[in-house]
DNA sequence: GTATTTATGTTACGTTACGTTCCGTAATTA
DNA sequence: TAATTACGGAACGTAACGTAACATAAATAC
């Protein structure tokens, strides 16, 4: 199954090491603390083999956030739709209510746009819950749980925003029930009248 | 009126060319581009009369942005409470619509939250607009127009929070129709029963 | 007026991390 | 065995940092 190019083959060993330890590092001493130069230090690895894979350290770091997350958790099928939203909203409030999580935002912040790194980082870490809220919600208009006349996207903004708002501002913790009460303020815009 | 200690006073001329040449910068080549030897250079200054008055390139920007902003507007006496949160909200959405606005994201992420230029630049630029919508929704309720029994916090979090939300993600623009949307769908929570 | 004090802009310096280049060595295929 | 590709190490030029030394300018104090 592996490629039969010649060579030497690149060094798994030297790939992941690169990305625990400016993981490790984000999670220390945030984004100013992943420098090529202390990753390659703890790593164990030379300085070219880590530029040979990423641009700079911000898009390292990237990487390496992105390698520890997976937020793949599919809804239940026949879950009502506001079990769902907040089984998956406290999903997501649970990742980033982290040291590292934390630092996602300035990650994104500091983003270049034009990057493709950066393009599939702000889809994959923070846009990808957003896409999961859309689903549901869409499955609960289908099932006419909710409303289907409302401004969807504004809605998702409203819902997953807060989060990285207090991420940003870090005015308040991400405390345990803050998905809930997000989801019960939401509740009572979008149910469906009975 | 001018204090009259001896020595030769602090130029303001020079003060006002840093500030001014350092907002610049942040709108033309964004926070990267502010470096003090490219400000100092600009304004016509040298490089340790802007440390005298700010620790590093991040403090002067924020200096910068916030000496160029002004959020203070207060709410008509006798305004309905919803009127209030969409004017002022509106208002919000207009300062941040801005390239240098978005920039205010990225600053907030990457700030030191120790110093003490960052707790006034996120209590003046990021979080005053929460704390002028927190009177709104104090004076409503007092006036009965908005139900007593809701996570306040929370609720102020799913007001604003999507602005800083978009100007982070990017996914979507601060459109025009963006703060009544937020207000609609906020209302039919918030309103007290009728 | 002269001395004193404080701020200004210039120049120069050491430091950090950048991103690149070159090198000899290791690991794999042909 | 030859060819190819990746590796880690060392060295380099560059950008911007933050600081120090300096002569000069602008104010107060006597």
């Amino acid at each position: 199954m592996p490629p039969k190019s010649p060579g030497r083959p690149r060094s798994k060993r030297a790939q992941s090491a690169i990305l625990s330890n400016a993981y490790a590092l984000l999670e220390e001493r945030g984004l100013a603390g992943v420098t090529i130069e202390a990753v390659a230090e703890r790593a164990g690895v030379g300085k070219p083999t880590i530029y040979r894979y990423w641009a700079n350290a911000r898009e390292l770091a990237m990487a390496a956030f992105m390698d520890q997350t997976e937020l793949n958790v599919e809804a239940a099928e026949h879950e009502p739709t506001i079990t769902s939203l907040k089984n998956q909203l406290q999903r997501v409030v649970s990742r980033f209510a982290t040291t590292a999580g934390r630092q996602s935002a300035v990650l994104m912040a500091s983003a270049d746009a034009d990057s493709e790194l950066s393009k599939a980082f702000r889809n994959q870490i923070i846009l990808k819950s957003r896409e999961q809220g859309r689903n549901i919600l869409q499955r609960g208009m289908a099932e006419g749980e909710i409303r289907t006349d409302l401004p969807v996207e504004t809605l998702l903004d409203m819902i997953y925003g807060p989060i990285f708002y207090r991420l940003l501002a870090g005015h308040a913790p991400l405390h345990d029930t803050f998905a809930e009460e997000i989801i019960n303020l939401t509740l009572s815009s979008i149910a469906s009248c009975r």
